[in-house]
DNA sequence: AAGCGAGTTGCGAACAATTCGCAGTAGTTA
DNA sequence: TAACTACTGCGAATTGTTCGCAACTCGCTT
């Protein structure tokens, strides 16, 4: 047969729901446990809150997805593929907006070469006020 | 009479709680809710947690105190005086580190160039792995 | 010095977000 | 197909934070 799913190849099962958690995930880019959940609830109802808190977890241990922690209290989940760009957390109108990681690179550069410290900038949210809230 | 209070001077009413959440706070560096109110009960142990929260938001609201959010959930709260340096959130031990402001500023400026995005380098947490666990 | 009114405090309940324990269900492997 | 065990659903338990309300007290005014 042919080659393995993802989900196999990381020694999961696949079930719906851990299908569903992965590609709402993928398909919000960035959401919380909870718009998670709603998502997947758009195709099978019946979805548990704690399916879905266990499965971003388990699909985070296993690398394919990654929370960060973007302001209020939740976590923010996202899928690992889409780890190439810095979070630009708005604090006026919330509004999360993307920068790539190269104008990261020279800061993160110098946290390593002065402070020993390994910056990990896929883990990154950034503060601030968005170009539009500036005004 | 001499100057007033720094307390009275942002309209606000001096009371042992409020004093003692204050300098909880200046003397913690930063902390949790939970900590600050620790802290106070040393001296003044009947404090409720409410008004530790309320008052955290208070001196928060005339700036006397900042908060960032380090990782996890809570809030961590430092002192409005002391916000000349970055921290640097170890993902593995949880540490948090101290680096001066200089380290970003060039990295602040690309984002305000580039992107129109005003970086408040006061609120600002970085994710990564501190020296001592890297090894 | 006494009194008043508004800002504050304590306390317990209300909430929201997240985690846990358990029993039943359903992928996987042999 | 049978058996093993991960996974799901559900409800209860936790943890962290906010709220409503009555009592209190700080700071101003007489």
């Amino acid at each position: 047969m042919a080659e393995k799913h993802e989900l196999h190849e990381k020694g999961l099962r696949l079930t719906p729901q851990r299908e569903l958690v992965l590609s709402a995930v993928r398909a919000l880019g960035h959401a919380t446990p909870e718009e998670v959940a709603e998502k997947v609830r758009q195709t099978h109802p019946g979805i548990n809150l704690s399916t879905v808190y266990r499965n971003l977890e388990t699909l985070e241990n296993v690398g394919l997805v990654q929370h960060t922690h973007l302001g209020h209290g939740g976590a923010t989940y996202h899928a690992a593929e889409e780890l190439t760009h810095l979070h630009l957390v708005c604090g006026t109108c919330g509004s999360v907006g993307d920068a790539p990681i190269d104008v990261a690179a020279n800061f993160v550069q110098n946290l390593s070469d002065d402070y020993g410290f390994k910056t990990d900038v896929t883990h990154f949210a950034i503060y601030g006020t968005c170009a539009a809230c500036v005004k």
